[in-house]
DNA sequence: GTCATATATCTTAGTGCTAAGTTACTTACT
DNA sequence: AGTAAGTAACTTAGCACTAAGATATATGAC
C-alpha cells in the first residue's frame, strides 16, 4: 500500500528569528521604532514552524505529505471537486496541483473524472481507498492539532483567532494594494 | 554584485485551508467536536503564509531569499557567529547553513572565518559589503513588516504577541514529550 | 595513551514545490 | 464562421531546502 514515509521536517521558509529586539547596536534605522511589528512577525514565523512541524510528523507516519492531507480532507468534506478548485483551497500552483494528483493518484487514492461540461476541466475524486485512510485518520489528527494548540484556553483560542484572521487579511490586501 | 532576484512566492507548507466548517457533510467524525482548535491552525497557516509572501517579495527584490535575509540579519545584530548558532538561530539543518552560507559567500556578502578554539568550528562573518547591505535594505524591511501588519492596532499586536508566543512554545514543546 | 562517544561541518542524493511556457478547450465579439 | 482573448490542466527545468552519512576534531573514562 505504498507508505513511504516521506517526512521532511516542515521550517518557516525565512523564519525571521534573527533580531530578538537589540535597538542599540550600530542604530542607522529609522530612531523612533519600538517595533511590535517585527516582534510580532517573529512569533508568527515561530509559532507556525512549530505547529507545521507537529502536524507533518504526525501526517507523514501515513506516508502523506500535508498538502497531499489536506487534499484528502478537502475531497472528504466537499465530495468531487475540479482541479482549479482544489488548488485555491491548498494554495498551490497549477502545476503543483497536477504533480499531488499525480501522487495520489499512484497511490490509488485519487482519481480523475472528465468534466462533462468542460471538457478542459478534470475532477478530482476520493476512491475508496482514499475515502477509508482520510476517514481512518482524520480523528487522530484533529485530536492532535487539539493537544498542540492547548496551551490556550479555547477562549484565549477564539480571540487568538480573531486576531489572526484580521493579520492574514491585511496582509494578504497589500499585494493588489 | 550579482543579484539573481530568484523569487520563490512562499507558501505555507501543508496549509490546511480544507474544512471551513462543513459538518453535515459525510459525517463520521468525532460528532460532539466544535473544533475551534482546527479553525485555529488554519488561520494561522493562513496569515503566516499571506506574511511570508510580503516579505518573501520584499526580500527577493534584492536578490536574496529570505533565510539569507535572516542570516545576514542575526549576523549584523550580533556578530560574528559560529555557524551551528546561526543554524539554530534561522532553523535549518547543518546542511542547509552550510549550502547558505556558501551561497552568500559566492555572492561576497559572508566569509568563513577559522575558530582558533575549536578547530572543528568556523564563524561566519558579514564582509564589508554584506554589511552595507544589510544596513541599506534592513530599515525598508521593517517598514514593510510594520505595514504588513497594520490591520491590527499596537494593543492588539501585543495581544497576538503573547498569544503566539504560548502557543509556539506549546507546540514545540510536545516534540520531546 | 587509547578508545568510545559527542560535536561541527561538509557531502551526496533526493524531495516538494515554483515559474514559465504549452496545449486544449471555451467564450465573446464581429 | 472566424478570430481574439481567457481559462484548465499539464510539462519542463530549476531551486531551496532535507535526511543520512562521511570526515575531522574534541572530550572524557579508564
Amino acid at each position: 500500500m505504498n507508505t513511504k514515509a516521506n517526512s521532511r521536517a516542515t521550517k518557516a521558509a525565512g523564519d525571521p528569528g534573527a533580531s530578538k529586539a537589540g535597538r542599540n547596536t550600530s542604530s542607522a534605522s529609522a530612531g523612533t521604532t519600538p517595533n511590535g511589528s517585527l516582534k510580532l512577525w517573529v512569533v508568527l514565523a515561530r509559532a507556525y514552524a512549530a505547529m507545521a512541524r507537529q502536524v507533518e510528523t504526525d501526517i507523514s507516519r501515513h506516508g502523506l505529505t500535508p498538502t497531499e492531507f489536506g487534499i484528502l480532507e478537502v475531497l472528504h468534506h466537499k465530495g468531487p471537486l475540479l482541479l482549479g478548485e482544489i488548488q485555491r483551497k491548498v494554495l498551490v500552483t497549477s502545476g503543483g496541483i497536477t504533480y499531488l494528483v499525480d501522487r495520489l493518484a499512484a497511490k490509488g487514492l485519487v482519481e480523475r473524472q472528465d468534466c462533462p461540461d468542460d471538457r478542459r476541466a478534470r475532477y478530482a475524486v476520493l476512491t475508496p481507498t482514499g475515502e477509508a485512510l482520510i476517514r481512518r485518520i482524520f480523528p487522530a489528527h484533529s485530536n492532535m492539532i487539539e493537544r498542540a494548540v492547548g496551551a490556550l484556553t479555547p477562549d484565549e483560542q477564539a480571540v487568538a483567532t480573531s486576531l489572526l484572521r484580521r493579520l492574514g487579511r491585511g496582509a494578504a490586501d497589500l499585494t493588489q494594494e
